[in-house]
DNA sequence: ACTTGCTAATAAACCGGTTTAGAGGCTGGT
DNA sequence: ACCAGCCTCTAAACCGGTTTATTAGCAAGT
């Protein structure tokens, strides 16, 4: 008889009570005289009885979870530290919330899919929407399948989903202001793929604050936020008819890889070329050297858009979150430029590129 | 009337059968004419039904989703590239299965509450233990809690889980010999916090291999898996009175962070000191100079663990599974030592070491 | 012709909560 | 003294599936 664990009818027995009272008395609403409230609390507290969430989610028709869908290709995910620290933010959020996060990685193709699965079984009750892009196909989706969520940043197009944003824009300038005072006028831009919002913000602040200088547009390549691909945008700048002295990433793991292929070609850094990263991975102050980079706190973040979800999911009105913008954080690898206008002759670099 | 979802009431209905008829054809459980179960699929599927989980949950009292607990402090969790690629492989896995995956991160001393958490409101129906240690609490608290696991590598102590296991000791091996035979004698390891198993097995194969080339014991300096713990122990070892010329990493973080630490110190790598990580990072490959390290699979091994936690949910035996063993991948940071036997002044290093 | 034995299908109970409709008891106004 | 109105609490319906007990129908065995 008492076999598996204690229900509801339990406590409300125990307490000599009805099961609706018990409900009443645990979700603290009005119908319940205080001190009947008190008492089931504590012969539930004395039973060690909580609700379980899965007939609470039935009758409530509340999944009581939130879902985030990533869409990175593995190699990309493995190599991030972004994820690992918004997910650390929102559980941070999260824990006795009562909420709890349900993760689906997915490839590219099948991201559409993804978040249907979680709607139509029912297992969330709202999404985080990370990696934002201008023209974002899952905001339509989302509404079709009337999924609340919050977006972390916000979209080209319009969005009826609070949004939840960390200006890029200010520590991308200040980097390029600081190269530009130390004398460079050559500072290219190793940027993500295109369509990312966050991509497009740190592009657009390097390219304006060379404009506002009154610099020629510097050089552009399309990263993927890989090392690999960070490696091989380095290599083609240094390797091009203009080389720049200055190259502002737009991840630390593609700035990263950039170091080591510059000192392939025999450069010194931050002598021959200055470097500035973005995230300001745990890595970045280990390297050498040590990267000047753009600071943001995903965590907080995090905490944030699962603060503004859980506030949506009870059905109240959220409004939009500025959280702290980037910060530059400058380390060694960036200096002043190499005088170089004296002489047009490549000699030092081709010499020591020789090497390679 | 026509107002929410689709139920199966709604498709019984259409199909002229009953609940119960529905449901079984669903779960293609016998009792169903062969001909009626394919009207009543078709149906359901015309009318694009798919059973709600939550009810499905409740009336199972299953959960249809696994647990992660995660314990690592945000600052390893954000460095370390373990976590991202375990989590997409439990994901190819469990796409179309139907069960979900449930993340908690949580603070060391929460730890055995994220578990309970996850019990008591009946959230999964397992969950995957990583991070192992030599003898762990939490297989005793999952049986109290009768909650089924699989461990990823196997524990000290006696265990009624599965576990599938990924055999680090061949790579690790394999490079210390490999330096042995490079003319190492002084080979040191940085490792990870005591407890884990897979930090016992870095270090007990690294410690084997060396007693069994009749060297003597290299230096031991415990780690944190940090780029911040990787620096350290690197200048520690580096500083003391007998610097290895060699030094093998329980993790590429710290591997990659000892290569800073090492130029920091005027070294050469490889030419006065050999460098070897663990774990294959997509960075490792793209760092000056290119890290030799160990690669495993693990997204592979989340996948299997993921595949043996779904047969054991499902009241199925699972036996241990032996995964691919890790294996050894050289590249550019290992090398024969300087020689240093014929002169015993330490003027080479002392010199170089002296402009940092 | 009459059990016996199956298979196919249904009705109803059940999972463990929430929520609604309504019953009783008490207070206060007239 | 009586009815309105409020508060407290209960019984029962409900959420959307699964599962059990039971019935109906039909073929085979004697």
């Amino acid at each position: 008889m008492r076999s598996g664990r204690i229900t509801i009818a339990d406590v409300a027995r125990a307490a000599g009570v009805s099961k609706g009272a018990v409900s009443f008395a645990l979700n603290q609403r009005p119908g319940v005289a205080v001190d009947t409230r008190e008492r089931i609390l504590r012969v539930a507290a004395d039973m060690g009885w909580t609700p379980d969430q899965r007939a609470r989610a039935l009758s409530t028709s509340r999944a009581l979870a939130f879902g985030l869908v990533i869409a990175r290709p593995p190699e990309i995910l493995a190599e991030d530290a972004f994820f690992p620290a918004l997910i650390a933010g929102v559980e941070a959020e999260l824990v006795n919330s009562g909420y709890v996060l349900v993760l689906q990685v997915v490839t590219p193709e099948g991201e559409h899919d993804g978040y249907r699965r979680l709607a139509r079984d029912g297992r969330v009750d709202g999404v985080l929407l990370t990696d934002l892009r201008a023209d974002d196909s899952r905001i339509p989706l989302l509404q079709s399948l009337s999924l609340p969520a919050v977006t972390l940043n916000r979209t080209g197009s319009a969005s009826p989903f609070p949004a939840i944003m960390v200006d890029d824009t200010p520590a991308v300038t200040a980097a390029v202001r600081h190269l530009i005072d130390l004398g460079h006028r050559d500072i290219a831009h190793v940027g993500g793929p295109k369509g990312y919002v966050h991509v497009v913000a740190r592009r657009t602040a390097w390219a304006q604050t060379l404009a506002a200088a009154g610099l020629p547009t510097g050089e552009l390549v399309e990263g993927n936020f890989s090392a690999r691909g960070g490696a091989s945008a380095t290599r083609r700048l240094l390797d091009g008819p203009h080389p720049p002295t200055a190259i502002v990433y737009a991840s630390d793991i593609m700035a990263i890889a950039g170091l080591a292929a510059a000192r392939e070609r025999g450069l010194d850094v931050p002598r021959d070329l200055s470097v500035v990263g973005f995230d300001d991975t745990p890595l970045a102050a280990h390297v050498h050297p040590a990267l000047s980079t753009a600071r943001t706190d995903v965590f907080g973040w995090g905490r944030a858009a699962t603060k503004a979800l859980v506030t949506l999911a009870s059905g109240r009105a959220q409004p939009d979150v500025q959280c702290p913008p980037a910060e530059l954080i400058l380390r060694d690898s960036t200096g002043p430029p190499r005088r170089r206008r004296v002489a047009a002759e490549p000699s030092t670099r081709s010499e020591q590129g020789s090497q390679e």
